[in-house]
DNA sequence: GTATTTGCAAATGATTTGCAGTGCT
DNA sequence: AGCACTGCAAATCATTTGCAAATAC
């Protein structure tokens, strides 16, 4: 993926720091503000934190990037894409995108609720094969 | 409802500050930490920040309360009830429980990804009738 | 060349902790 | 009586801000 056209289509500069947190995203998938950090000072020993959330922030405002609120964990970061879901395993941590289609859910509940909904945040938990 | 006896069943002291934030969950049904603090001060003048967070840790611990995470809000806690849904009205804001049956959803997830699936955390949000 | 970004240090905001006194059972 | 809870102040943790130097375009 070519993150430099993706900074610039979200009107953002292209630093080296911001590509960097950019493939750590694409790598991992879902980071916390923790682990981006951790990982992206391999890279550049001299990173703030500060830079690091001054991107995030920017990143999130130009919605490049979506925060992911998790029950009971800090919240993860992902390069925004299509709406879907997560799954979160309890015991071993995993965290991953889970493909469910909502439509028939979300159309049912608009018309009972006589709402435009937009946007949904959904995580599942419990045991993955191997804690379970 | 008896707040005494939901503060016995699961362990904790009955104090007069837990009576009023549960009868003020209760009323308005879901509460971020500051409006909380707010409206409990009125009863309780000399209450403090941290009675409120130690209460509220406690009862999420003993899982009597629930806090729920909302993108790009604080989150907001509520007595523990049955498996549900939220919708959040992203212009006016208001937010409340809605009835939904993820069952299907749900077990085919589980089928899917090979999981055992034990919670749900779900907030639709969009523009309310007024709103949009 | 100008505006934005970076990294540092300091400031702010949110939450937690320690402790002495009080209240619950 | 004994342990848990409260309220205060201080400590810790998370995030933001201000500013000078460096970088992007």
């Amino acid at each position: 993926m070519n993150y430099e056209l993706l900074l610039r289509e979200h009107t953002l500069k292209v630093t080296p720091q911001r590509l960097g947190i950019l493939t750590l995203m694409h790598t991992y998938g879902h980071l916390s503000i923790e682990d981006l950090f951790e990982y992206i000072k391999k890279q550049f020993s001299s990173i703030s934190l500060a830079t690091l959330y001054k991107n995030i922030n920017a990143m999130l405002e130009n919605k490049l990037i979506t925060e992911v609120k998790i029950p009971n964990m800090k919240s993860k970061y992902e390069i925004a894409k299509d709406t879907h879901a997560h799954i979160l395993c309890t015991k071993c941590g995993e965290f991953k995108d889970i493909a469910i289609n909502l439509d028939a859910v979300l159309s049912s509940t608009a018309l009972k609720t006589d709402y435009a909904l937009t946007d949904t945040s959904v995580v599942f938990s419990g045991l993955c094969s191997k804690c379970k």
